[in-house]
DNA sequence: AGCCAGGAACATG
DNA sequence: CATGTTCATGGC
């Protein structure tokens, strides 16, 4: 008999809203969602891999283990990390009301939390994919590498994936990145990530040591490849640092023009003095902006 | 065809 | 420190 359990949902939580998002109209070949649930593969679990299927239940997120050994407190902790189930956004919405368009947005998408990355290799690989590439292309190339050395289950007909190990990801040759249409420079700092990774010369231990977020973007940002935005979005997508923002980064210009109904795109001085009036509520408004966008 | 995309590195004032 | 240039690969 499968595993199944329930977990209370917080308040100021929509479960339909992070579904949304995690559904916005892209690829990923990490999780898939259908009808209400969404259905993801695991590296946790004594044998490897555990699938986990999340679907909303009364007041409850209902998981069920579909597939692997994972006991029920590493699949608590991880939906728990996964969808911040325990942050306290109450404040937001508060520090909202000083700018009438960002209240209406906050408004508007009320209850979606911001979903992480919780793997600091994957999120660093995606980061870098993802640099000045269009959002239908980044996930193209993430399926590609991920299909190819990454670990899969398949259930019900179905294939689910994780993403590579550093190691994996070297069994790829630099040839090899750019047959999948990997450019060279991506090619190359996701080499240059994955050794690092392999060297220790960084880890989420590492980086949680650190008490403030210009440390730690100065760390990761040590790393070839590894720039202002790609630091911010780790920051923000896997180790939560509040405050950090995504600088230049293409959606959060033309979700700000958007959102103050401007006919250009925003310098970054307008930006720092908006996101001066919110501070330690920088990354989530960054995120309720890249949510406006779809 | 041409501009844009969830940029980074490097060179120059 | 601030701005400008180049690289790189598709999507639309």
């Amino acid at each position: 008999m499968p595993l199944s359990l329930s977990i209370p949902t917080p308040e100021n939580f929509s479960f339909k809203e992070c579904l949304w998002f995690l559904d916005r109209g892209f690829d990923d070949c990490l999780h898939k969602v259908k009808g209400g649930s969404v259905t993801k593969l695991l590296r946790i679990g004594s044998h490897g891999h555990s699938l986990l299927s999340i679907s909303e239940s009364g007041n409850a997120l209902r998981v069920d283990l579909l597939k692997g050994e994972a006991r029920e407190s590493e699949i608590v902790n991880y939906i728990t990390e996964w969808l911040h189930l325990k942050g306290d956004v109450a404040p937001l919405k508060a520090i909202a009301r000083q700018d009438a368009d960002l209240e209406q947005l906050v408004e508007k998408y009320w209850g979606l939390r911001l979903i992480s990355i919780p793997d600091l290799f994957e999120v660093l690989c995606w980061s870098i994919i993802g640099q000045q590439i269009n959002l239908t292309f980044a996930y193209k190339l993430k399926r590609s590498l991920v299909e190819a050395v990454g670990e899969s289950e398949t259930y019900e007909g179905e294939v689910y994936h994780v993403f590579p190990t550093p190691k994996q990801v070297l069994e790829l040759s630099f040839d090899d990145l750019k047959a999948m249409q990997y450019s060279s420079q991506k090619a190359r700092y996701l080499h240059i990530v994955a050794e690092a990774f392999l060297a220790g010369e960084i880890s989420v231990e590492k980086l949680s040591l650190m008490e403030s977020t210009p440390e730690m973007l100065k760390c990761l940002m040590s790393l070839k490849g590894v720039g202002e935005w790609t630091a911010n979005y780790v920051a923000m997508k896997c180790l939560r640092r509040p405050d950090a923002i995504t600088y230049g980064d293409a959606g959060l210009l033309n979700g700000y023009k958007y959102l103050k109904g401007m006919d250009r795109k925003p310098t970054r001085q307008e930006l720092e003095a908006f996101f001066e009036q919110f501070p330690g509520w920088e990354a989530y408004i960054v995120f309720y902006i890249w949510r406006s966008l779809a």
